[in-house]
DNA sequence: CGGCGCACCTGAGTGC
DNA sequence: TGCACTCAGGTGCGCC
């Protein structure tokens, strides 16, 4: 579920909360995630601690707490957050649960536990986000990002924009879902490759990726972001996908129906009329195998 | 170094 | 109903 809008919707749905509170007890299911979970730091910087803010780089949440210690978590693809009563039954799946001062338990549920759980304890917390900051790509947010500088880091790359824009050492935040449409938004082929792309084309997905983040992030993100328990509201951008899983669907131009293909082992799907190569060197082998229509 | 394919997991959906 | 198979929002490793 969680790219860059809905770790951000997370990360507003507990800001309100959780600073403030403190951690009374930390538990965890005993099934390891993408690394195993770091038990005896959670114990040491995290039980007993209290929040002070959460942040976020990329996909990633920062879990500061006083005395300087940071909990750091990826959602990875089924990654969730919820703030329960502690009352609530555990549900299948919830790996970490850290009990409040109040009476609420933050519990990190994920199925397929391709999440992970990291500990930086107060002494190493700052060269940690240091290195951590430094193989995160460019936020779409962040002060320099724009056309020029996706331009610049394209350089004479030859992969295609799509696998661009979802490199996470590249581009911080843009997973499938939002790749898909944010190059539809462009009017950009998600086969193109980047070295191929001219400069005012790179000015338009850099704006259609801001627009496309920041309309998903008021949405709700696209999925459920349940981490204010019952009373949370699910994300409802998926209502506004022009392109993702819509295939075979008719475009909003009215001239294609949406085509689907695969790029980087991804679901990728584009309109054939609004979504077109760069107008330099067209490359012989337009778009692959491509069904739907 | 760059690009690609696959592995890591579980569950939902589909078709026979 | 049951089984086999495909697919899913992310990342990182090994291979060429």
């Amino acid at each position: 579920m969680p790219e860059l809008p809905e770790v951000e919707v997370t990360r507003l749905g507990l800001l309100p909360t959780l600073p403030g509170r403190r951690v009374v007890r930390v538990s965890w299911s005993g099934k390891r995630l993408r690394k195993p979970l770091p038990r005896k730091l959670l114990l040491e910087h995290i039980q007993g601690a209290t929040f002070v803010t959460v942040d976020r780089r990329a996909k990633y949440l920062l879990f500061r707490l006083a005395g300087g210690a940071c909990m750091v978590l990826h959602l990875g693809m089924t990654g969730k957050l919820s703030l329960v009563d502690s009352n609530e039954p555990p549900a299948g799946h919830d790996h970490l649960r850290l009990l409040l001062d109040n009476g609420r338990e933050l519990r990190f549920n994920d199925v397929r536990r391709f999440g992970s759980v990291l500990v930086w304890p107060p002494a190493d917390a700052l060269p940690q986000e240091r290195a951590l900051d430094t193989c995160c790509g460019v936020e779409p947010f962040g002060e320099t990002f724009s056309g020029e500088l996706l331009s610049r880091l394209a350089g004479t790359r030859t992969k295609p924009v799509k696998n661009f824009l979802m490199d996470a050492r590249l581009v911080a935040g843009i997973g499938n879902i939002y790749a898909n449409e944010i190059l539809f938004a462009a009017g950009v082929h998600p086969l193109a490759p980047v070295n191929l792309i001219p400069p005012e084309k790179w000015d338009l997905i850099a704006q259609s990726t801001r627009r496309i983040l920041r309309e998903a992030i008021r949405a709700g993100g696209s999925t459920i972001s349940d981490f204010l328990g019952t009373s949370g509201n699910p994300g409802y951008f998926q209502v506004h996908f022009q392109v993702y899983r819509r295939l075979g669907e008719p475009c909003t131009c009215g001239g294609a129906n949406i085509r689907k293909t695969v790029v980087g082992g991804r679901a990728t799907y584009f309109c054939p009329v609004c979504q077109v190569f760069p107008a330099k060197k067209l490359p012989a082998g337009r778009s692959g195998s491509c069904i739907g229509d």
